[in-house]
RNA sequence: GGCCGGGUGGCCGAGUGGCUUAGGCAAGGGCCUGCAAAGCCCUGUACGCGGGUUCGAUUCCCGCCCCGGCCUCCA
């Protein structure tokens, strides 16, 4: 496949060679339904909707899966502090992460597993590690034997002795013994009051990271295509996927692929347990969705980014430029048989060939709206269809065109707005017609602060809800 | 301490061993306009520091400084 991307494991960009040709399998680490979803999030989801989108187009079929880990500590803890069950807490937080998404038109995945779904496929996995001798039962517990794992490390570059030897490698809530510090729970005992399923090594829940592996395999087979998450996953979560997969005998994902996170502030993670994230909701409050996800996806997806109110405010002011182009350019050419475009597909697809290079690609959209807003000043309409045309089918890509996938809110206001602002422009007309400027700027000043502004063209007046 | 990523013009953010040195925002000048708005054209200031390799390095190598991620739950 022409799609290049950049793979952890061997730290290289490498062509996309997928286990079926003309079908790609993508496993993405989705979220832990404990907290509403922040930007940063969002962030993951609009980036890996790209490498969705892009495969779509390129006339792949592609099987999407992200999971939602919906039972973990922190969601049993927080849920007993609400003093709601477990469950309900995490099916209100899945749905406030659908609603996230949606509100940004990240596609849905084929499949979206829980874990609480899946314990038949999770146990099973664990037996069959266990009778391949790289796991075992203790104290109600079963852990992996981290040192039986034949190249622990090769996704992270982490050597076992410096794992060993780090201060920061200390055994954490197990009930069981482990007979080496680095192994890991595969499964978790039951402790008094917590949620628990039958297992043969009696009750308890799923470890974290098993349910990947379990689900990957389940949707995608034991050797997929894609394997995508945060960069804050790489160690411990997918290294020990691959150790446990491999420990099972699958050769697993392909590729690995991490972006990079969202920074708040001063510089610093965004994340729920630092107290820094701004809420997806909150972010809404004050940003369009549209401008949130040209905001969140236009740096390159590897690339740390901060998220900000200046930030939001370029987005603003960028995505709007897209925008306003859209629309004149529509209006301009309606009913005109499209001519030669001044705009490179090519080059846009080239763009994101090369490891998802939507900062390439967006440069590609904007000399095409450059060079479409001087076919418009020039009036050359023909070019300028072509032009918007092909604008538009590298903006829907990113799900970022306003007509297709961003209509206007304010559209079904249009038939009376329409009548009245009609009025004003005539009044104003006239004024302007006497040379009556101080009544035609009144008239326009007091629609401005309606938040309708207007543009003097060589057609006539248009006007647009701010 | 170990592993990884980064430090680019006023800001955000790409990229490259030399070629007209992305793109957006902001600034200045011009065109258009009654004035605006929208738009077009032009302009400026760059590649953390010190060495090295090279005819030539922002781009490769080494060292240093600074920032961030991971080594504990995390997109």
């Amino acid at each position: 496949m022409s799609l290049r991307l950049y793979d952890t494991r061997t730290r290289t960009v490498r062509p996309l060679e997928p286990v079926r040709s003309g079908h790609v399998g993508v496993y993405v680490c989705g979220p832990t339904v404990q907290a509403a979803p922040h930007v940063g999030h969002l962030r993951s989801a609009v980036a890996l909707d790209v490498l969705h989108r892009w495969l779509l187009t390129r006339g792949e079929s592609v099987t999407f899966v992200r999971n939602v880990t919906d039972v973990d500590d922190k969601i049993i803890h927080d849920a007993a502090h609400n003093d709601e069950p477990w469950w309900a807490l995490s099916n209100r937080m899945t749905r406030a992460f659908d609603d996230a998404y949606d509100a940004v038109q990240v596609l849905r995945p084929t499949i979206d597993p829980r874990v609480t779904g899946h314990l038949p496929q999770i146990i099973a996995l664990i037996e069959r590690i266990i009778e391949r001798g790289h796991a075992y039962a203790s104290g109600g517990d079963v852990y992996l034997a981290v040192r039986s794992a034949p190249d622990y490390g090769v996704l992270s570059n982490q050597s076992l002795d410096a794992l060993q030897a780090s201060d920061k490698a200390v055994p954490h809530g197990h009930t069981g013994e482990k007979r080496d510090l680095l192994d890991f729970a595969l499964w978790k005992g039951a402790k008094e009051g917590e949620p628990s399923w039958p297992s043969p090594w009696g009750p308890g829940r799923p470890g974290w990271h098993i349910e990947c592996s379990a689900m990957a395999v389940e949707y995608l087979g034991e050797e997929f295509d894609v394997h995508a998450g945060g960069l804050d996953l790489v160690f411990p979560h997918h290294e020990n996927e691959v150790a446990q997969s491999t420990c099972a005998g699958h050769p697993f994902a392909r590729l690995w692929l991490h972006h990079g996170l969202v920074n708040a502030g001063g510089g610093e993670k965004m994340s729920k347990s630092l107290g820094n994230s701004i809420t997806v909701a909150d972010a809404l409050t004050t940003t369009r969705p549209q401008v949130l996800r040209y905001g969140l996806g236009a740096a390159h997806y590897r690339s740390s980014m901060e998220w900000s109110a200046q930030v939001a405010a370029e987005a603003e002011a960028a995505y709007g430029r897209i925008e306003t182009f859209v629309r004149n350019a529509s209006e301009a050419t309606a009913g005109v048989e499209p001519g030669e475009p001044k705009a490179s597909w090519d080059e846009f697809a080239a763009a994101l060939d090369d490891d998802l290079g939507v900062p390439q690609a967006l440069a590609v959209v904007h000399s095409g709206v450059r060079a479409g807003n001087a076919l418009l000043a020039a009036g050359e309409l023909p070019a300028l269809a072509a032009t918007l045309a092909v604008v538009r089918r590298m903006l829907s890509v990113l799900a970022l065109d306003p007509v297709e996938q961003w209509p206007g809110s304010t559209r079904e206001l249009t038939p009376v707005v329409d009548g009245l602002v009609a009025l004003a422009v005539e009044a104003r007309a006239q004024a302007r017609t006497r040379k009556d400027w101080a009544q035609a700027d009144a008239i326009r000043d007091r629609l401005t602060a309606a938040g309708i502004v207007l543009e003097d063209t060589a057609d006539g007046v248009r006007w647009r809800i701010q």
